[in-house]
DNA sequence: TCTCACACGC
DNA sequence: GACGTACGTGTGAGAT
């Protein structure tokens, strides 16, 4: 022992069965037996604490025939089959193998014991020591001065095992010797005959005796006992052969190096979830799992101070700070209480108190009195409506929350304290209530409640900076979504005008022709019903017109736009439909849900940009969402002359990314290929048609274009053959095809599609540019929907997230530079890839040239960003 | 008050 | 070959 490398070979059939055997049939909460996986997986952690291996692998048996069937075609006849109970366990098995990140493998017409036999012998040049697992005899017969077999005992973590010298003890013939042996004595359980009347004892002597099966035959002269001599002699020629049977290969044409089973150690973030999907609390809490999983139900105390006047001493750097409002709309909300809490202690501050404090509110203001908060962003909007400038935000728990795990729900102070153990605070639903419940409680409860909020602030920011400073985070959250917190927060507040009477007048004209077109369809239906209601429509079209169902709903007949499509020109009916929902769509979401927000006295929408919600880093828009107006039909289009710039002579100015997605996915895939085509400034989408399907740039049509891009667009968003050929209206055999061919055009893209899963299944998770996470716990799972999907969003991530990171980093260089520059000019809105802006006529120049820079420069990467910039005087014309 | 089907943008 | 297919937000209908 002690040499440089350490093998373990695990016999994955055999201890699965013997896991399954040894324990009760246990089930999860979901009826799955688990058994021999829970047993298995205890196995694997004992394995790996005492031997600490550098080296691993599983061997399965692969299929029901192997080469020994040809041999003799009653191998293994006559055995049991395989109880279903067990065999629906070895898929997660299979599935805990990948979660700990050690290599599995099975050979077409090889059993597991010659995968062993063979990566064993590979490994016989003296710089390896090699242990194998299993609960079968047999492979006694590979033991060597440097490989042990461990045979279980009893139980599964019971084990015993073998050395030369043990086997020697145990049988008194050498590990070769084992085959002679087996050969005489047969083995009924793989219905290896031997020779009948031989066993064990009788094998062993003329073993010790005669050195082997071929050397036992070639003398049987000399053996004492007729009967015996009689029924060796019969029987020569099964002997040999079940010698043969027993005799495990070490020549499989295994496929695998022993650097390929290189083990480097599992994740806990992949192995846990699995954990808790099987039901493994002992062995999660063995693991430390359970240490975000709190134990403990009660809140332990908190001693706070109700604050009857602002002190000096309250009012410390760094402290955390709690603004309380309770609408879900931030932009003048009242302020209900504050609470802070530092290393003089946590307190409670009234909104009555602190509004009569001109030291509280220059504390507020002062840069360098340090504040950690959770959603700094509402608290920067409530508090600006008072008047009051905050200053000094250092840490947001609630960002910094998202950027270690955006899939975590993070409303709520609780939500995150709950993640990292914590108890002591509640939910806010549970101290307010909600919906039309919510109100106000007591204030003693209502100080104990923000009292408890601001000193878990307090304590976890110090645990959530940490781990962003362990995950290279750090960067992203101080340098980029801490600041831009700010940025939106000033976007927000702004505000962007629209003309509420455009709006209105277009509201009336569409009022007119929703209701001319209604009256049609009802005539043609010959009778009148609710055409928004799905279930009336689908009745209507399918029942009472007879017209063909396509699809179906959950609830009854899809009336959605794709079947609606396939069905026009069979009826006159189909196409007033679809352009009255188009319509109906504009009126009440656009029109009527617009009017809805917009400020009476300044004739300005505040829209809400969530920053901790999506996936993918993009930001999100909400109350109204700014980020869906119309733009792809010209009927909603014209919805954007509405939002027009708020000063006479300005003017509305909109500079988009052309192609940001593809650049991304150039850089970090690295396509030689793609990155010429940014590179000589290429039309993407052309160039994509002349490679995948082989022709010059004159011969592409337009339809070979518009294929393209739909497949571009499918790399961008991650979606499946299946979509492609939905959006395209092509089979899916044909959406692969183009797939197919796409990435036999980009090699490059396909290597990174093939990383990025790999790379997932590795860490857990994928990361961007600028090391933004995202988790996916799913890439190993069994089920081949949730598996798929994960796949496609390992793929689709980086690239997404990425132009999320640049265009909130061009955000951020952008605020920065008006103010440099002392430009007039705002800042609006974001659509994803695009910043729009409202500037005097006389900046526009200037504006132009500073966004383009700005923004394409924001990030330098391996192609070259490009911006394309309109300006005119509303959202219509800036295109 | 909730879920569903649908539709808009990127 | 299965399986059911990007991310969001908001609307009206209909069941609870």
């Amino acid at each position: 022992m002690g040499k440089s490398n350490k093998l373990v070979l695990i016999d994955g059939n055999s201890i699965a069965y013997r896991a399954f055997f040894a324990l009760p049939l246990l089930n999860n909460d979901k009826g799955v037996y688990t058994n021999a996986v829970y047993g298995f997986t205890q196995m694997l952690l004992k394995i790996l604490e005492d031997e600490k291996p550098t080296h691993m692998l599983v061997a399965f048996d692969a299929g029901k025939t192997t080469f020994r069937h040809k041999t003799f075609g009653e191998y293994k006849g006559g055995r049991q089959k395989t109880p279903p109970e067990l065999s629906e366990q070895f898929p997660f098995i299979r599935q805990l193998l990948d979660a700990f990140q050690i290599k599995r493998y099975e050979l077409e017409n090889y059993e597991a014991d010659d995968i062993i036999g063979t990566l064993a012998s590979h490994a016989a040049d003296g710089d390896w020591d090699v242990k194998v697992f299993t609960g079968d005899k047999d492979l006694l017969q590979l033991v060597t001065p440097d490989v042990e077999v461990v045979l279980t005992r009893k139980g599964i973590t019971e084990v015993e095992a073998y050395t030369v010298e043990q086997v020697n003890e145990r049988y008194g013939i050498t590990p070769d010797q084992i085959i002679d042996m087996k050969g005489l004595m047969g083995d009924p359980s793989d219905n290896i005959p031997g020779v009948p009347g031989v066993g064990e004892k009788t094998a062993i002597k003329l073993i010790k005796q005669f050195g082997s099966i071929e050397k036992v035959l070639d003398s049987i002269d000399g053996i004492s006992g007729a009967k015996l001599k009689e029924r060796l002699t019969e029987n020569k020629d099964q002997a040999l052969m079940s010698k043969e049977l027993a005799t495990i290969t070490k020549e499989a044409p295994v496929e695998i190096s022993l650097d390929e089973t290189n083990y480097k150690g599992f994740e806990n973030s992949l192995v846990f979830p699995l954990f808790k999907e099987l039901g493994f609390n002992s062995l999660l809490e063995r693991l430390g799992g359970d240490e975000e999983i709190p134990q403990e139900t009660e809140k332990e105390e908190l001693t706070y101070k109700n604050a009857t006047s602002i002190e000096p001493d309250m009012l410390k750097s760094p402290s955390s700070l709690v603004v309380e409002t309770l609408t879900e709309d931030y932009h003048k909300a009242k302020i209900h209480g504050f609470a802070l809490s530092n290393e003089s202690g946590t307190f409670y501050i009234s909104s009555n108190l602190a509004e009569k404090s001109e030291d509280f509110k220059a504390w507020l203001e002062d840069e360098n009195q340090k504040k950690k908060m959770f959603d700094a962003k509402r608290a920067h909007v409530a508090l600006h409506g008072q008047g009051i400038t905050l200053n000094g935000i250092e840490f947001d728990v609630q960002l910094a929350s998202y950027l270690l795990n955006p899939s975590e729900s993070l409303d709520d102070v609780a939500d995150v304290a709950k993640q990292y153990g914590k108890l002591n605070v509640d939910a806010n639903e549970a101290v307010y209530g909600k919906g039309a419940k919510k109100k106000l409680p007591e204030e003693d409860v209502l100080a104990e409640h923000l009292s408890r909020k601001a000193h878990t602030i307090f304590r976890l920011s110090d645990i959530l900076a940490e781990k962003l400073k362990e995950n290279e985070q750090s960067d992203l959250f101080y340098h980029l979504e801490m600041p831009l917190a700010l940025v939106l927060a000033k976007m927000e507040e702004y505000g962007v005008k629209v003309k509420a009477d455009t709006l209105q007048k277009m509201g009336t004209d569409l009022e007119l022709q929703v209701t001319s077109l209604e009256k049609e369809i009802h005539d043609l239906a010959g009778v009148a019903f609710n055409i928004n209601s799905p279930k009336q429509l689908g009745e209507i079209l399918f029942e009472k017109l007879n017209l063909p169902a396509i699809k179906k709903t959950k609830t009854g007949y899809s009336t959605s736009v794709d079947v609606l499509e396939k069905l026009e020109g069979k009826h006159e009916i189909i196409n007033k439909i679809l352009i009255y929902r188009q319509l109906g769509k504009l009126k009440s979401t656009y029109i009527e849900g617009l009017l809805k927000v917009v400020k009476e006295d300044t004739g300005r929408i505040h829209t809400r940009f969530n920053q901790v919600l999506a996936q993918t880093g993009r930001l999100s828009s909400i109350d109204p969402n700014l980020q869906n107006i119309p733009i792809r039909l010209e009927a909603g289009r014209k919805i954007r002359h509405a939002f027009v710039a708020s000063k006479p002579g300005w003017k509305i100015l909109a500079a988009d990314y052309s192609q940001i997605e593809l650049r991304v996915l150039a850089h970090i895939s690295q396509d030689e290929n793609l990155i010429e085509a940014f590179k000589t400034e290429m039309d993407v989408h052309t160039k994509t048609a002349m490679d995948v399907f082989h022709v010059e740039e004159g011969e592409v049509t337009s339809e070979m274009r518009r294929h393209a891009k739909a497949v571009n667009f499918g790399i961008v968003y991650g979606i499946s053959d299946y979509g492609l050929s939905q959006s395209l209206g092509i089979t899916r055999k044909e959406a692969g095809e183009f797939i197919k061919s796409y990435l036999e055009s980009f090699p490059g893209v396909q290597q990174y599609m093939k990383d990025s899963i790999t790379d997932a299944k590795q860490n857990g998770y994928v990361s961007t540019l600028l090391h933004r996470r995202r988790y996916l716990p799913e890439i190993n799972s069994r089920n081949f929907n949730l598996r798929s999907f994960a796949e496609r969003t390992a793929m689709n991530t980086p690239i997404q997230g990425t132009a999320a990171d640049i265009i909130k980093k061009a955000m951020v260089d952008m605020d920065q530079r008006l103010s440099e520059e002392k430009l007039e000019a705002k800042m609006l809105l974001t659509v994803h890839d695009e910043l729009i802006f409202e500037v005097p006529e006389e900046e526009l120049q200037k504006l132009e040239q500073i966004v383009c820079e700005v923004m394409e420069q924001a990030v330098e990467l391996d192609v070259p960003l490009k911006v394309d910039v309109n300006w005119g005087d509303s959202w219509f014309e800036a295109k």
